[in-house]
DNA sequence: AAAGTTCATGCAACCGGATTGCAAACTTAG
DNA sequence: CTAAGTTTGCAATCCGGTTGCATGAACTTT
């Protein structure tokens, strides 16, 4: 729905061009995280830049978050409807290393650690590395 | 020691060249896990290439691990002593947004996640990010 | 509506870490 | 000593990320 993208848009006070409701379609029909080079390919003629800047935009108004995986390219997931991307609201990623898909767990959220003492805390990256139940069929 | 670095080399398999001892031995002296670059920049004259390549053969050799922190330049420590690289040898690390250390809390198992069914477990990266207790002072 | 301001886009170019190719230097076995 | 294998050093390349700059679209002010 054209009116829905909008809405997620306007109401991360982001200004609702055409390539921004693009991309955002992009990412809202995607199950797993897509980084900048696949997320070029979904596009017939696209920048680069462009993309990279859309990007940019909708994390630093927290309506994506990145991922980085380890697989050398940043990959991006829309957030959890109520996510302020703080400790608490982080999730664990999966990447599969058989179709090197990554997927947000949404579920599972980064356990708790007892850091050591005088130590503080700001966030948590956590990747597990497996195989998907896709891949193992 | 002379003799401790050449064994623990031996003990992997990896022959005892110069360079090799020299950059064992600055791991060894290390307390914080060390990119390339600043590998690099604990010696006078030496090939970014060749150092590179060593870490690598310690790496394949589990004489060291790489941990990618999230800075952009893959880091590296030391193994524990019985460490096979194995998920149950895992441990958590913690990356200090202030000094830009990272270091090994190999007191601290990465957490047992219990994933989606289907999914399957080869390896976990957990990076802890805050301010260590030297830049707390 | 014209002029001015702000923001988004597209292109070219650059940067920095990782990696490869290749030849010279070194090591080891026969 | 020589041949085979390994390590080292240098140059060059690759690739993702990032910046500079000029054009263009949208929105304001008069």
């Amino acid at each position: 729905m054209k009116k829905d993208i909008d809405n997620k848009l306007q109401s991360k006070n982001i200004k609702p061009t055409a390539m921004r409701q693009l991309v955002l379609q992009v990412l809202t029909e995607q199950n797993t995280a897509i980084n900048l080079h696949d997320l070029e390919l979904k596009f017939d003629r696209a920048d680069k830049v462009t993309l990279y800047r859309t990007l940019r935009t909708f994390e630093e108004n927290q309506l994506i978050h990145r991922i980085d995986d380890g697989t050398g390219a940043v990959k991006y997931a829309l957030c959890q409807e109520k996510c302020n991307c703080h400790p608490e609201d982080l999730h664990v990623h999966f990447l599969c290393t058989k179709c090197n898909q990554t997927y947000c767990l949404n579920d599972i959220p980064v356990p708790t650690i007892n850091l050591p003492n005088s130590f503080s805390l700001e966030s948590v990256n956590m990747v597990v590395k497996g195989v998907c139940s896709n891949c193992k069929l």
